[in-house]
DNA sequence: GGGTATTTGTCCGTATGTATG
DNA sequence: TCATACATACGGACAAATACC
């Protein structure tokens, strides 16, 4: 029983206990971010649960076990008092502290036997990629800093909502502060009571699609168009209807035809042909709700990102009783944080507060309180900004790249705004041979074969490429392998 | 002496102390420009000069009173070196402070030019609230910590995955350590396929209607039962059929004789009668669903709180194949963080793999890295004991108070397991007045009513008494005012 | 068996390092 | 850089339990 040796230049101290005629080892070391009375917590419990330590056995007293580990008293009493909140030991006032009798048996050999390996052995790819993924943000553009304080103040201050469920369609705090942005922003004029948050847009269409259950049950939607909007359409059992665009954007007189009361649209920036609907087929969008007494739902998922004029007011400005307004953070701050959001016309809020008051809203209050402190405090407004500029550059320097390394090999859609640009390859070569051939020179692309319907086969192969992921300076070299990559 | 009440959104903290046979008002604001150890160093002076303390008095210590103010012991120790040095306390070596004999009988009856006023009158509620709502959790149970600890981890070392989209059934790490956890503690053996992560149980319920629409187009519910179920199947076209139960559970013949596919049951903790399925029932039960070849959907809220013996094995443990078993941290850990879980049958894993794949996880990553981490390091094993710990002695309390203040004139059920009880009132008295009864008397209680869906009026009201967000302390006196209130 | 010395958990103020703004 | 607030770690003082005379 005693010291062992004590290693001071290391500051690891190694020592033998014997208890209950067992000799027990605990190695403490005073580098390690892991407080002492942590480490000798962990190393009694993983004694007691493994049965080094048996149930009954009296503990060495704080003065003992302090003395022989060259610690505190009080930093052996704090490990002490950890086992005893959790019912590894029981204390005899005075008398001192003894193993409780638990029933470790069913436990395997060693359950978490004090493991602290943080362990990040992400596969690395052999070869630098370049990644055009759509939906991708590049990490440079997440303020880290300002969400690690924000989430820090929510943890601080409060406690008290950190333990309830919170506000049905959100909380209320935050959708304060989304409906002061939306009104100044996006001239979206609504109550709170018409706004309500969820973890994603597919959330959103998810609701939208229950509430429009009752009075249609077809949905029309943009072909080519948004997957997600497909499946999630589909798989709650309505008829997906598909509607050609041209140019200008969805065309209205061909859903005219069709017998549908709902129609989901991306008029900022359509996904993913690019482009932008204009004002007067808007308001020929909006006459034919008004006339079929149907419901537009408006994705407006790249918010207000427009690099050459002001952004145009979405539908819902224009028409407020007939569109549903879904629009997230996904793009512009982080997809990872899943908070999206939607304006219901106040016919159908009414009617969603129904459906949603018997459960909780499912995004995380250390979600929402953050975001809401994030936004108020400004972060957003110049977060915004900076991002918007930032997206602009990144949106000139790949059409200037693109225009230089192909000149007139391929057509580009989708100019000026939103987050990707739509390629249009004029020469033969599928799909599948262009995305493997740039992946096996280190360019990641997206795709674009699943978001086409039923629409006639386009004229020229598509390839979608994304460019929120991709760093500013990396856009010309990784243009320069395409071209090599597809025409070389 | 003793924290009244915490008003964390406006960041003011009541505090009321008693020393020296008074009872003195602290309060402080997080939030104003003045820092914390100056407001109380200024408190507790002008409360030395108009003699509310007077000469002699022990002071708190730093412990104690930085613990019912809710602050760190250096601040106190702070405020204390400031009037020690200005001779307001004198210091006794290792034994406390104590109020200077100070001669006050010049001063004038300003003695509170520099206390703190709080600048805004929030309106205080007039009564004490004593909290049986169920679902709640007390805000002293929650990990801040290490949670904080946690989320800074992740927001250091992960940035790459906050700025993307995650798994689509939740993150790979945290279903590993999820696994691990199902394994040891609930003797569920699955592979990472059959684990999917939900932003709550109403989630996953939503998710298994969807799996079983195929198969059938009713859903048996436990009656009396969990409304969210009945809610969550309805709104998804299913017919609901309710079956009745007894002490044993339900009853499967009488589900034999309807003609359903699916059931939903709370084995492990019946809401809301409490009662615990048998192991003969339960076996009954799979075999039902063997012949009919039906599913079971197993919602194990309450996971291991058992207060007795060990707790049951899982339905899913005895039958895999039968067995959609979901879970959730919302009651043991916190319901703000939104995560749940659900352990699907092979077949319906394969399925499901098909429905999510074009969706992201609703879940943020920002919450499940850090929930990983958490089970990770240790702190999630931790943790469930010294809750399961905690709620026992809040049960034993509970109960034993119950049966001293209202005797055999009411009945309790959900004994020995759970986070709530339930009360059958044996004399003449309508839900609606008990609850509003007790609410003037300071006590928030949940109403039962909407639990019940067709079964024969119950011969008694019930109450249910959720006990995991009112505090061990509180529970005696809470029950004494209900039995005022009720019987008085 | 009753007094006393010792051991025990517990409480006390204090010093140091660190994160935050 | 500096003030604030906090977690950690420390050794001394004390009273209850225990062991020993």
């Amino acid at each position: 029983m005693g010291t062992l040796d004590k290693l001071h230049r290391q500051r690891i101290q190694y020592s033998i206990i014997s208890t209950g005629g067992y000799f027990l080892v605990y190695i403490l070391n005073n580098k390690s971010p892991i407080p002492l009375y942590a480490q000798l917590y962990q190393q009694i419990r993983s004694k007691v649960l493994c049965g080094k330590l048996h149930p009954g056995t009296k503990m060495p007293s704080s003065r003992k076990l302090s003395q022989d580990l060259c610690i505190s008293r009080n930093t052996v009493g704090m490990a002490y008092d950890q086992l005893h909140s959790e019912g590894f030991l029981v204390c005899r006032a005075r008398s001192g502290f003894y193993v409780e009798d638990l029933d470790i048996t069913g436990l395997q050999a060693t359950p978490n036997q004090n493991s602290y390996e943080p362990m990040r052995q992400e596969t690395e790819p052999e070869t630098i990629h370049y990644d055009f993924t759509y939906g991708r943000l590049s990490p440079k553009l997440f303020p880290f800093l300002q969400w690690q304080r924000v989430t820090n103040e929510c943890l601080r201050s409060y406690k008290e909502q950190m333990v309830n469920y919170g506000e049905f369609m959100g909380e209320r705090g935050l959708r304060r502060e989304m409906l002061k942005y939306l009104r100044e922003y996006r001239n979206i004029q609504c109550s709170i009571d018409q706004l309500m948050i969820a973890p994603g847009t597919q959330h959103c269409l998810m609701l939208a699609g229950q509430l429009l259950k009752t009075s249609t049950s077809t949905i029309a939607i943009e072909d080519p168009g948004f997957s997600g909007a497909y499946f999630t359409f589909t798989n709650q059992g309505f008829r997906v209807q598909p509607i050609p665009l041209d140019h200008h954007g969805l065309k209205v007189k061909a859903l005219s035809t069709s017998n549908t009361k709902a129609v989901y649209v991306t008029p900022s920036h359509q996904f993913p042909t690019g482009s932008i609907m204009s004002i007067t087929r808007r308001l020929r969008l909006i006459e034919w709700a008004n006339e079929q007494d149907a419901y537009i739902i408006e994705d407006d998922y790249s918010s207000h990102l427009r690099y050459d004029v002001k952004p145009i007011q979405p539908l819902q400005a224009l028409a407020p009783e007939r569109v549903i307004y879904i629009s997230s953070f996904s793009k512009i701050l982080s997809p990872a944080i899943r908070v999206a959001y939607m304006v219901l016309p106040e016919k159908l809020a009414r009617e969603s507060h129904r459906l949603t008051e018997n459960s909780p809203s499912p995004v995380p209050f250390l979600i929402q309180k953050p975001l809401e402190l994030f936004i108020q405090q400004g972060n957003w407004e110049s977060h915004l900004r900076k991002i918007t500029k930032y997206f602009k550059k990144k949106h000139d320097t790949l059409l200037q790249a693109l225009n230089q390394e192909f000149g007139d090999t391929l057509s580009i859609s989708g100019k000026n705004a939103g987050l990707h640009l739509l390629l249009q390859i004029k020469w033969p070569m599928t799909t599948e041979e262009l995305v493997s051939r740039a992946y096996k020179a280190g360019v990641k692309i997206h795709p674009t074969g699943k978001l086409w319907v039923e629409s006639e086969s386009s004229p020229h192969t598509s390839i979608l490429l994304g460019f929120g992921g991709i760093e500013l300076g990396d856009i010309p070299v990784a243009v320069r392998l395409l071209r090599k990559a597809w025409l070389d």
